[in-house]
DNA sequence: GTCTATAGGTGGATAGAC
DNA sequence: GTCTATCCACCTATAGAC
């Protein structure tokens, strides 16, 4: 950091308020020049610090997630330090996962509900090259914890593992999220406790731990759900997407496992 | 209709067009310019034929979802005519709901899987005019299906029943949505039916019909789920999000009623 | 590291002829 | 209803002085 002021100040504010304007108006409606404005620093200053807008996006999340990720692994290390060879329960796994990312929220220097509203909106971006970024920085802790699942239930087909894993991060990146038409529909709901844009009060944090507490036994209870019947016979839709599924075996499902 | 040519083709390629390219890019990164380009069609004619590009874009979704929220709503009123007065069950209000929906990506004429992405992806928007418009769209189907799961689950605080519509809304169309990090990093799940993008194949509704067999008895199990229990206490972030919470009474949940 | 100035391009929208 | 031509606001990125 050769020359003059501040530096690093500089860098942080501009990822700040690039955290907070991205998630208030998603990646392509914001502009350099918003984010300029808002950080009072000259439009030149985000490229050469980073390079361009794209960087700047990746380092925005590349500086929560990789602790995120890193917690999450760490999380994962231990537990397993702990049973000593022996599987997991879910919900251990779902608490190390999911708790680990909605324990961020409640931390304002880890970016707070600004960062993950970001995160949840974030996720559904079809531009290819955030996805790429995505892909990377979550491979290991998702091949990390789809094994942990796999031996935590194995008797579920590791298909079926994979597709409620998908089920479980939609319901958790929705909700964080925080756009959905419930919202404005109802006045019951997640609205109820923080304000619309991009409020950081008290309030935020009290959200944060009420949907950990909300959205815990959700997971848990789509997670150990029957099994579904698969048929592949009629053209007309199956109308019986009841719980008549096969049961899980108790032992290792609905009872000491869970 | 006065002057030339074809008119209500015009109208309607340009809604299929923009259908494709909002779902494939966003609503921000797809321009008029790839939309006209891609129809074949002029510039000007899409600000004759729907006045601006915000406009378009709700007129897509008008389309769809006037008769998915119609077909929502009869298939509630059915139910309750079947039902004659009693309450009815978890299960058949989420077929109601989500099955009508999945069922749309089966069927080309209805848009297929392309709509159920772009609605998925599109849910998440942070635009203030595209989530003023769904609230509109939304508001009477979320009412009535909102009053259904009330009866249904009597016994369980409507608060939390709210949640998990939240929480069920959110796994579906992130399922739907199909652009999350699983795709990217496992080969298993989603991305092993349907190509990337737009491919419109066969495999787009063997993958909705998939899905909604994978899904429904997921969103059942987290709804059914045992009530947290709500402890304000500590200061501790609550580590035990096990099945530990208060079981609902057999005959509300898990028995006779899902 | 910070700033001004500007290049170079694309965006949505419209006027007006046909 | 369709098309050409055009307006002009705004965008990202960079060159080059300090």
């Amino acid at each position: 950091m050769p020359d003059q002021k501040s530096g690093q100040d500089t860098r942080e504010r501009i990822l700040d308020i690039a955290e907070r304007l991205f998630m208030e108006n998603g990646y392509e409606a914001t502009s350099m020049r918003m984010i300029t404005g808002a950080a009072e620093v000259n439009l030149a200053a985000v490229n050469y610090h980073f390079g361009s807008k794209e960087a700047l996006l990746r380092e925005v999340f590349r500086r929560r997630l990789s602790w995120l990720n890193g917690e999450r692994l760490v999380a994962l290390d231990k537990l397993e330090a702990q049973a000593g060879g022996a599987a997991l329960k879910p919900s251990q796994i779902l608490e190390a996962f999911f708790g680990t990312l909605l324990r961020m929220g409640e931390d304002e220097s880890l970016g707070g509900m600004t960062f993950l509203r970001l995160l949840g909106r974030t996720l559904t971006e079809p531009a290819e090259f955030i996805r790429t970024f995505f892909a990377g920085e979550y491979a290991q802790v998702i091949d990390r914890y789809k094994l942990a699942l796999f031996r935590a239930l194995p008797d579920v087909p590791k298909a079926e593992i994979v597709w409620r894993l998908h089920f479980m991060l939609g319901a958790m990146s929705y909700a964080i999220a925080g756009t959905d038409v419930l919202q404005v529909v109802t006045g019951c709901g997640l609205g109820d406790l923080a304000g619309e844009g991009g409020s950081d009060g008290a309030g935020d944090t009290a959200l944060a731990r009420r949907l950990a507490q909300r959205l815990m036994p959700f997971l848990l209870g789509g997670l150990r759900a029957p099994l579904p019947q698969l048929l592949d016979v009629a053209h007309k839709p199956a109308v019986t997407h009841d719980g008549a599924g096969v049961q899980i075996h108790d032992s290792g499902i609905n009872a000491q496992n869970q």
